[in-house]
DNA sequence: CTCATTAACGCAATTACTTCA
DNA sequence: ATTGAAGTAATTGCGTTAATG
């Protein structure tokens, strides 16, 4: 902290052309790896048809290489703020920044096509945004916390209603049950008894099972073999 | 081949800052 | 002007995975 650190001053995109497809996180790891860049430099500020090509650019990820080839525990722990935050900094008090509703709209157009992003991809968006590329990371962290955390909230509300029905079944069948009870009480063979019952509570079966029921019926000791 | 180490990443939990009613 | 709640950027710690020696 407190080194001079050239991202944070860094005013343009630039985009290196690497050799062979982009893999994901391995080939980030060395440091060294030679590549040819070539620098496009964007506006600060880019106009919103000039972001909407950014997906275009960012899915031919495969020759597409920002210009940080590496990013290493430091990067990603510390946050070097760009002159997009607040700077009211008073004893070391952590400053919050506040994204722009430009940023944020772009952020939310690359988490809808994409919830996760690979370097290049974030790079590239980091570059865009003028943001560091931890904070597109954190962004997207976040943002993916949140979905889950709405997600969770959807899934209980429809367990809560589906338990709700549930027991509301379960209520329903008990007092069958119990009104077949006491109709079997007070005589099993009263016509009521087979007028009372819900078609729902008839027992249906598969046609294999209903093979066997008949079997049953008509040679009740073979049950017994059956079940060997 | 196996093992230890390292880097990079994702996630959960938490903190801390900002905004707004 | 103050305050508490809500939203969210940022931090921390831990687990996983893959490369490397």
């Amino acid at each position: 902290m407190g080194d001079y650190d050239p991202e944070a001053c860094n005013t343009s995109l630039q985009l290196g052309l690497g050799s062979g497809g982009y893999a994901p996180r391995q080939e980030m790891r060395t440091k060294d790896r030679p590549l040819v860049c070539l620098d496009l430099s964007f506006a600060l500020r880019p106009k919103p048809e000039k972001i909407a090509n950014l997906d275009d650019h960012m899915a031919n990820g495969s020759s597409l290489k920002t210009n940080i080839f590496y990013e290493d525990e430091e990067d990603r722990r510390s946050t070097d703020h760009t002159d997009s935050e607040i700077t009211n900094s008073k004893n070391g008090a952590r400053k919050k920044l506040r994204l722009t509703k430009e940023q944020s709209t772009l952020l939310e157009d690359s988490f809808k096509r994409h919830s996760t992003l690979n370097p290049t991809q974030k790079h590239a968006l980091a570059g865009l945004l003028n943001l560091k590329p931890r904070q597109v990371e954190v962004w997207f962290q976040n943002r993916r916390a949140r979905t889950k955390l709405k997600q969770t909230e959807v899934d209980c509300e429809f367990l809560k209603k589906w338990c709700e029905s549930l027991s509301d079944e379960n209520r329903k069948l008990k007092k069958e049950l119990q009104e077949l009870k006491s109709l079997s009480v007070n005589g099993a063979s009263s016509p009521l008894l087979t007028h009372q019952i819900p078609k729902t509570t008839m027992l249906t079966m598969c046609s294999s099972c209903e093979r066997k029921a008949k079997a049953n019926d008509q040679y009740p000791n073979n049950e017994a073999a059956a079940k060997n």
